[in-house]
DNA sequence: TCGCAACAGAGAGCGCCGCTCTCGACAATG
DNA sequence: CATTGTCGAGAGCGGCGCTCTCTGTTGCGA
């Protein structure tokens, strides 16, 4: 990852070249091409094994290529993984923003979306793994990626700001957050939505608590302790809403 | 390793036979010898390096003996690194119940444990990612290692036992949870403590929330999110509290 | 006390892996 | 047409988990 420039878009424009702008000659189409049958395979892998089991050499096997001219394509085994990665959030991103309907009422949509990332991770939980567990390598620098990542928290904070902006947050009680503890430009971020410091931490909290009760359930911590995770899931949905001001006592 | 419960033991009797019951002959004795310089030196390599960076190779090269050799203490390296992950299940419940001062405010009790894990992780995040994170190979059963698991957040339990007992819990608001959806086996673990359902859904998800905010700030989540991650990690402490019926409103 | 069986360590080797380098073939460009 | 840059293949390096064989040693029962 050390050899890859630091930024992301720097790396992304790197990797696809002549993938983006319609690429004119024969050779740049087939190298856009190959591009993307390596992603499709590695991708592929991903899903089957696992990010620790995907190896380029497998993917190489795959296309019927040798395994050193794959790194034409990609500059090593990280650099494939990061693109994953980024193809991933995009993906839960997606799962997310779909899976919300916003003629509905806002409890029914942040259900809607809280169901929709859980059902995306226990269908592609190598790749939930990839997103949210433990970063393998040294990985990206999360600056990078941080962009796409937050197109699914988004999701979550654009219903809690259309019930700001319709009919305003139910009082909540609990402790308050340190302003301090907030990073000014997640404030500014989610300004449209007029969120106070208070909105934003426990923004935060839900966030962090859907990807972490999925992990939870994937990574079978919940195997003794929860008899029916569905059920248990709900809880976890409706209890986080309500602690934002959302109508779910 | 000295305080495995029998469901441990009974996993790895096999590994460390000759170590729990003091060994007769020269050779039990060399070999238990052995089998705990490996795992010290897997013990060391883990935090350096890594799960995915811990081989069995450089292990026996620290050790100064061939790699093939180590197969006679640890059948698989997937064997060792159940080993090492049941000796950190450990140090983290050792160290929640060292940050545990019984005589104290249950309030400050609370603060304590979940300051206690957070330091423990955040010297030891190649442990913890070991513990929390994606889960590397197959790996044994989780049913071998729930007891020693328990330990950390049944420390947490303890406290909220102890309120329950001495003054009460203080009424809660949010959303109930389906009494279904707890796995009733959990109930009865703490029926000393005379759990509802009620408490011991706001206990798992208390104990979710302490190992997931950790894993939030581990692995760069919180990046650009949070300013002062002590501050916002003290705010997830008390919201956790509070929402379990401790005074910290 | 002796002989056998269990055990321990070393070494070679298998098939993987990531990654590098070289070399011949080819396409794009002037 | 010649030059320049790209591309794929192959060989190879060191490392990995793991197995097998061989030798030397320990411990225990006859």
């Amino acid at each position: 990852m050390h050899k890859l420039p630091d930024n992301a878009r720097a790396v992304l424009s790197f990797l696809y070249t002549g993938l983006m702008n319609a690429p004119r000659t024969a050779r740049a189409r087939a190298r856009a091409e190959l591009t993307k049958e390596i992603l499709a395979s590695s991708r592929r892998q991903l899903g089957e094994v696992g990010a620790p089991g995907l190896s380029l050499r497998s993917v190489a096997r795959d296309l019927g290529m040798a395994s050193s001219a794959v790194y034409r394509y990609f500059a090593s085994r990280d650099e494939l993984l990061t693109a994953l990665l980024i193809e991933c959030y995009n993906e839960v991103g997606e799962a997310a923003e779909r899976s919300d309907r916003p003629k509905a009422v806002p409890e029914i949509r942040w259900l809607g979306v809280w169901r929709g990332v859980r059902n995306w991770s226990l269908a592609n939980r190598h790749e939930y793994a990839l997103l949210f567990g433990t970063p393998v390598p040294g990985y990206a620098a999360p600056h990078l990626t941080t962009e796409i990542a937050a197109r699914m928290p988004l999701t979550l904070a654009r219903i809690v700001a259309d019930v700001k902006r319709d009919r305003g947050l139910r009082p909540r009680t609990g402790p308050i957050c340190d302003p301090a503890a907030i990073e000014p430009a997640m404030l500014v971020l989610l300004e449209d939505g007029n969120f106070t410091v208070e909105d934003t931490a426990r923004l935060i909290l839900a966030w962090n608590r859907l990807v972490g009760i999925i992990g939870y359930e994937l990574h079978g911590h919940l195997a003794n302790v929860t008899a029916d995770d569905d059920a248990f899931f709900e809880y976890c949905a409706r209890a986080e809403g309500a602690n934002l001001g959302l109508d779910f006592d």
